[in-house]
DNA sequence: TTGTATGCGTTATCAT
DNA sequence: ATGATAACGCATACAA
């Protein structure tokens, strides 16, 4: 009522009330926080419970000032609506919780500047490292180029093996070539290709993979197609228009860049012209999308390890991190072949 | 050669090799960085020269411990695999962008156990505030039992008005009842709800929405069926159990609580006796998911502003922040209803 | 406009 | 087992 509320101070306690209500120094609550073993345990018993009085909560500047590092790492994502990443995100999670350090998020939305911006958000966040995961070739140069080397980075998703970061990725090219031998050794030998954007550096490369298992089958495509995307409406056009050529027996196979392409194209197939997948043609996409496994047909598809993908990035970061002599690596993962119903014979 | 190698020491520069460098006290160089004007251009120019040669990054810790404070918020998602949550974070960040704030992220997979440890870290990293998405009420409880007042924590997608914590939701009884009333709108008498488990507390609000519309227009509900899950699959299977009813004439309407679901339906009510949508029977999703709109029959829907959700939340928390009569607040946001083939008449 | 000096809340070193 | 105290790297009064 006057104006001398006497406004109860919420204001986070500090060590030295915890000090003083526990009747000990303050070096010695330090220690209960962080050596538990150095404290007797009837001391530790008061501190615990003077903690909880006050509802401390340790700084995190404070101590990641006087310690010199912190227990966390950050994670910038470039799709947070693209299962992949968030697989990524996953995978980084669980490796940090085995050495228990914290994983911090960021999502760049695959923007330069984001990208930029979050990886040094991070570095004056003095974290331990930075994971960033990437899709454009260039995006990767001009990171190179600004970053102060000093802060342990290391690349995702873009292979490169240049020596000046460890990078983890994932295969794309082998991951084409499963796929299209797939479709090979099922029988199939007119096959096609429905990519999208050559710009698109994970569709190119499993390009790329589709016309080496066809040379080395000694075929040569029967053509190759690009949508302007890769979603299921796309799919859907593309189908449309090659039903006419499964008919007439001129395509007995399709290895699509994506599993809402090769969904789309399924569905085209059936509704136009009714025809019989996998009898009359094989379809196979890229990506393990929920989409595919929910088809009516269930399609054939690439697995993508994700989840071992950025379990392994935070595994080649901790070592950074923590071995001496460590030495950076390019790793590759293998995507995986999943059968279902739409490749069957 | 010699284990004398001197070795570079890319330990990062600080404030007082940059004051060195350029021949100013570090107090100029801080001025420099905060409060340019402050400080004469001939010396900013040295300033920033001997920044750039050091490659100098501030110390993040150092300087939210002496600033007392941070510049950035955390945000705790429930499930980075649902776009909903993606939307959010878009949403938050651009609000934070407004104030030259950033936004960090973590990923709690909607476990009680994780929501608490992230709220825990932000609140030790001093963000200036905390967002945290909850979908379950009881672990609104636990955590509201177990935070420390002071740091300001508001919840995004649950709605709580006793004026604890400010909190932003989506009204889903009335994205419920939207979607009800619309089906009522373009002539429909005989409708069903088909939802999930109800310990989805979403799922939930929407059917009590739904008969809600139902007895304003005096009618019953046909049915509900509760599938075990909300996607695809378990749409199709509940499309192959209603067809015989719809074309009996029993059914005339369907609700779905989700998008998936609705393309599951639609999928099987085709297939599985060509019955005519929206023609014999009109059909509403939810959440206006990309799947809801690739479909070969664009499927009518209710979107939820997943952005505007985080954009406003954000606006709380700057306003719990930075407003010194700051008073909690209950925002409930408005889905809206999307129109499209698949209930037309 | 620039420099000096103090303090932010911890951790770690060294005594005791 | 515990306590005193010096860093940690910076922001900010205040003085010059």
């Amino acid at each position: 009522m006057s104006d001398a509320a006497p406004r109860e101070e919420p204001a986070s306690a500090g060590i030295k009330d915890v000090a003083a209500l526990a009747g000990v120094s303050i070096a010695t609550v330090s220690n209960a926080l962080n050596h538990r073993e150095r404290v007797a345990a009837p001391t530790l018993d008061r501190i615990d419970r003077a903690i909880g009085m006050l509802g401390y909560i340790p700084n995190g500047a404070a101590r990641s000032l006087a310690a010199g590092r912190t227990r966390s790492f950050g994670l910038v994502l470039s799709d947070l609506g693209n299962s992949l990443f968030v697989d990524i995100a996953r995978g980084a999670e669980r490796a940090a919780d085995e050495r228990g350090l914290s994983i911090v998020l960021a999502n760049s939305d695959g923007e330069l500047e984001r990208e930029d911006r979050y990886v040094e958000l991070f570095a004056e966040t003095r974290v331990r490292g930075v994971l960033l995961t990437l899709n454009d070739a260039s995006h990767f140069r001009a990171i190179v180029g600004r970053h102060a080397h000093g802060q342990p980075l290391v690349m995702l998703n873009l292979h490169d093996d240049s020596g000046r970061y460890c990078t983890a990725s994932i295969d794309n090219e082998a991951g084409g070539h499963l796929a299209t031998a797939h479709l090979l050794e099922t029988g199939r030998r007119r096959i096609v290709f429905v990519g999208g954007p050559d710009s698109l550096q994970p569709v190119d490369d499993r390009r790329r993979g589709f016309r080496r298992a066809l040379a080395q089958a000694g075929l040569t495509p029967v053509d190759e197609v690009s949508p302007t995307w890769v979603n299921r409406a796309d799919g859907w056009q593309v189908g449309r228009a090659l039903a006419e050529r499964v008919r007439a027996g001129e395509v007995d196979g399709i290895v699509a860049a994506s599993d809402l392409l090769a969904a789309g194209i399924v569905q085209a197939l059936s509704e136009h012209g009714a025809i019989p997948v996998p009898d009359q043609v094989g379809v196979i996409g890229y990506d393990n999308n929920q989409a595919a496994w929910d088809a009516p047909i269930p399609i054939s598809t690439i697995s993508q390890p994700g989840e071992e993908l950025g379990f392994v990035g935070a595994h080649l970061l901790i070592d950074e991190v923590e071995q001496p002599g460590h030495e950076h690596r390019a790793i590759r993962l293998n995507p995986e072949l999943i059968v279902r119903r739409s490749t069957e014979r």
